[in-house]
DNA sequence: CTTGCGACCTGTTGGC
DNA sequence: TGCCAACAGGTCGCAA
């Protein structure tokens, strides 16, 4: 679900609503989704009890100092150097409601069908209940999504493996134009979506940020011209300047902590709109398989 | 090293 | 209306 501008908007509610709380009660409901150390996730599928008994007695009476983001991650800093490092993938749900809110049913999903529903749901993997009956969700329908447990050398460690590439927001022309150089023989569009190149740009901003800049999606990243370089640069950061202020993109499951949409998605010009007319030339917009992903952009403005 | 593809899951949509 | 394939904000691991 969630690229970075859903994951930031997420970190400043969470910021909001959770900071100085202090954790009284865990639920663990699917024991695969969570993990405790520094380990690799592809074993989180694992899940065992004693691990699952380890992730409740190490959060029990833990106070929730910061949050923050790296890339899509967020990253819970409790006390005691412990640190909450949560993905939410596809589908993961962060929803924080107060004993009163609780009563009142929530629309988790935009799909045409949906219906409220009260919280814990069948698809909610953890449930964290602080001072004062407050409590934190995570629902996570596709559960590809996972939250970990670690210490501060952990999260070193954990960050060191993954080898992210610089956040998009804090990178400068020179960066870009370095990076670029490196990955020179990608396509634009992969160029985007690897999280080693630049951290935090998924399959919607990708599309919104090419689109723009009138680039080919399957254009090789050493054929773009200095201007068109910049020109992609620039919208990048527009497109996720203009996507955390609207809250982020709610095309299917995203919700923030409060459990609103966001309101990006009708601003997307291209993405999800295959077969509709470009919003430049009135063309249809096409749609091809780019590194297993979808991207969509017009065959005629983008070169 | 890169590339490509299946796997991980459940749910929704669109076509027949 | 029903069924069934294709597809969905993302990585990860493995083979070539």
């Amino acid at each position: 679900m969630p690229e970075l501008p859903e994951v930031e908007n997420i970190k400043k509610d969470l910021r909001k609503t959770l900071i100085g709380k202090q954790i009284q009660r865990v639920f663990v409901y699917t024991e695969k989704m969570i993990k405790v150390g520094a380990g690799k996730i592809s074993n989180i599928k694992k899940g065992s009890k004693k691990q699952t008994q380890e992730f409740i007695k190490t959060l029990k009476n833990k106070r929730i100092l910061e949050i923050q983001r790296r890339a899509k991650y967020l990253i819970i800093s409790l006390s005691q150097k412990h640190f909450l490092v949560i993905h939410l993938r596809m589908s993961g749900q962060l929803i924080f409601r107060n004993k009163k809110q609780l009563k009142e049913p929530l629309l988790l999903s935009v799909a045409k069908n949906a219906v409220k529903e009260k919280l814990p749901n069948k698809h909610t993997h953890l449930e964290i209940v602080f001072k004062g009956e407050q409590r934190l969700f995570y629902n996570d329908i596709r559960q590809f999504g996972h939250l970990r447990l670690v210490n501060q050398k952990e999260l070193e460690e954990i960050f060191e493996n993954l080898s992210l590439g610089p956040e998009p927001l804090s990178l400068s022309f020179e960066g870009f134009k370095e990076i670029s150089e490196t990955y020179k023989r990608k396509r634009a569009k992969d160029f985007l979506l690897d999280q080693r190149v630049i951290s935090g740009i998924g399959n919607i901003y990708s599309d919104e940020a090419l689109f723009r800049s009138k680039i080919n999606p399957s254009r090789k990243i050493y054929s773009l011209k200095e201007a068109e370089l910049k020109k992609l640069f620039q919208n990048i950061k527009l497109v996720l300047n203009e996507a955390i202020s609207a809250g982020g993109s709610s095309i299917d499951s995203f919700k923030r902590v409060n459990g609103n949409s966001g309101k990006y998605t009708e601003k997307h010009l291209v993405y999800g709109r295959s077969g509709f007319p470009c919003p430049v030339c009135k063309r249809k917009l096409l749609s091809k398989k780019i590194g297993s992903r979808t991207s969509t952009y017009c065959g005629y403005c983008q070169k």
